[in-house]
DNA sequence: CCCCGCATTCAAAACGCTTTGGATTTTGCT
DNA sequence: AGCAAAATCCAAAGCGTTTTGAATGCGGGG
């Protein structure tokens, strides 16, 4: 069914059904009731190629994503998709995914947005200096970053939490309890966010004139068998730490793994804590956290790109928009003072 | 840069530059080589919508996927999706998703369809009895099944793996090291393939004369939450199962989970078998695996799934197609004899 | 030297929608 | 009743490709 022959059978002029569905003004209510209600029977869509083609826009966001170290695609992720997706739904966007080896990256975005088949991009993971972020600039596709670069962040959108005090309140809320030797177990080191959760681990340090030891911190994929391995490592080691902290959920859950192989009970022996993205598939009904942890949804922050970058692909003079969000941190059972081992 | 403006500066017409581009036999190889070199250095891309509308074809093939009873994104499908998008890149096409609620989801798919944005689709997760085959066969749109659906299945093409055959294999395993009470936490009971494999544990019993306890049978939401829930009601019960299966290695680590609470040790105490979709962000280096399980990259599946529908969207008449995948059952750590209770 | 056939190239139509610029009818006022 | 303004509708011109049908230039056979 075509704007034309529903127009045809309703003996009106495409223009005129066209105005109608769209809800422009320049048609009587009487005849625009009349259209929507002939349009809903013969279920009539427009085709969007056509339409693309004469508006411009393609009502799609576009999301590249690369295929990781170990061609893992990220359960991180996979939530982010999820709170975005409901977004576009409701705005009536979809979501247009390309999924690349790492090195072909750069010609996804290029093809991508001279295709014109999307209004706007998302950006994940962004690195510590990220090349895309000049690609997608001159490319002059609208875009946000989910986190930031280390670069002067002015000139580009980017929704972010605050890695940076959380993982320092973190550690902090560690020594209060009389940890001293603390072990991070972050994301990979060229990450931004990653960098970030550094930063705020060692200001802690610094801040109450301790040392972090550097053979207590790792940078790998967030998953539960790197979580398990470098928690063994570090148990295993002449002075092993009384507490570990992991940069995700999975991380924590290999971590605790570790501790049971080893005969120790996480919060009494050793404190584990961790930052929480609050994966869908791994959300407790317990009233009692298994993790201290600092929280935030990421898929509320997919929810919330979404709409932000949907908002600069109606107006893209819009102007870089900002958005930085607090983690809270929650105290579940994974952690307690430390053992005085002196 | 559009079309027109390359011919221009080629002092050729659009059609020329166009059969150029597309590989059509009509154009001088100088000519052709002059037009992709230039085509190359001014980045041009064709816009897609244009293309579309011309073509017919929007070289992107469709996911509908329901945010589930707790709002959640299987992680399964995620790794589907890695797998589906890494065929999709390597064709040339693009992976359209639209995340909807249960209840909008036949909305979603005639939208999709008849506003022509997708050349195929995919359907997830089909249940035993699924309207979608039938909402998508009137559509008149190309489209595979990640699954089967109960009904006779000659009229609709499906990618499957054989999980009734594999779950009694598995159930027979067990209980050749001698378990007499096993308990099966399933998938939700609506999905076809949790029904599959409840078919297969039946079956096992059935052949050795055996009968399946019905409170030891559970259908949740495969994840690791559920896995620990339910190992902890089975294990506090009277009359406690000596092996466990789950058809989600996130269950099972839920399972063992609730064993180390409960001071027993999988594959000595309790043995635990699942099914394995080889998720990628669980994948061990280990040499011997954690688990005894069924397994079958649900990954291969997406690259595969993804070949299937470009094939049928290229060739519509290209018949049903189907393909039964038998999984292997590999041996680990977390099965054992049982013990003799007696 | 002419004409035919082949290799190249092009002009114009088509794809299905939106939007511009007008035309026609209706309404509101005096 | 008469006229300007508002309301309603329409024909036609895009949007950027592909594709159809025809034109052009060329070499070769007679």
């Amino acid at each position: 069914m075509k704007l034309k022959e529903l127009a045809d059978a309703l003996s009106l002029s495409p223009t005129t059904v066209s105005r109608a569905l769209n809800g422009y003004p320049e048609v009587s209510e009487a005849t625009r009731k009349r259209v929507i209600e002939a349009a809903r029977a013969s279920a009539y869509q427009p085709s969007s190629s056509a339409k693309g083609l004469a508006t411009g826009k393609s009502m799609s966001i576009g999301h590249v994503v690369p295929l990781g170290h170990h061609m893992m695609i990220d359960p991180h992720f996979a939530d982010f998709i999820a709170g975005a997706g409901e977004t576009y739904a409701r705005e009536g966007y979809d979501m247009l995914i390309s999924v690349v080896p790492e090195a072909e990256q750069e010609r996804a975005y290029r093809a991508l947005a001279a295709s014109r088949k999307v209004d706007g991009m998302i950006v994940h993971g962004p690195k510590q200096n990220d090349p895309r972020i000049a690609l997608l600039h001159d490319l002059g596709v609208p875009f946000i970053v989910h986190g930031r670069t280390s670069d002067p962040d002015e000139d580009y959108s980017w929704l972010d939490i605050n890695n940076r005090r959380c993982f320092r309140r973190a550690t902090e809320f560690l020594m209060d309890l009389g940890h001293r030797r603390i072990a991070l177990l972050n994301g990979l080191d060229e990450m931004s966010f990653a960098m970030r959760r550094r930063t705020g681990f060692e200001e802690a340090h610094g801040a109450r004139d301790m040392t972090v030891a550097p053979e207590l911190m790792f940078h790998d994929e967030m998953t539960e068998p790197n979580g398990y391995a470098r928690a063994r490592q570090v148990l295993g080691s002449d002075m092993p730490p009384s507490a570990i902290m992991t940069s995700s959920v999975l991380q924590a859950i290999g971590t605790v793994r570790a501790l049971r192989d080893a005969g120790l009970e996480p919060g009494k022996d050793v404190s584990v804590l961790t930052h929480d993205d609050r994966l869908s598939f791994l959300q407790e009904m317990a009233s009692v956290p298994i993790f201290t942890a600092t929280r935030s949804s990421i898929r509320d922050a997919g929810r919330r790109c979404a709409e932000l970058i949907i908002g600069l692909a109606d107006d893209p003079e819009g102007g870089p928009v900002h958005e930085l969000w607090e983690a809270e941190l929650v105290v579940g059972a994974s952690t307690g003072r430390a053992r005085e081992v002196v």
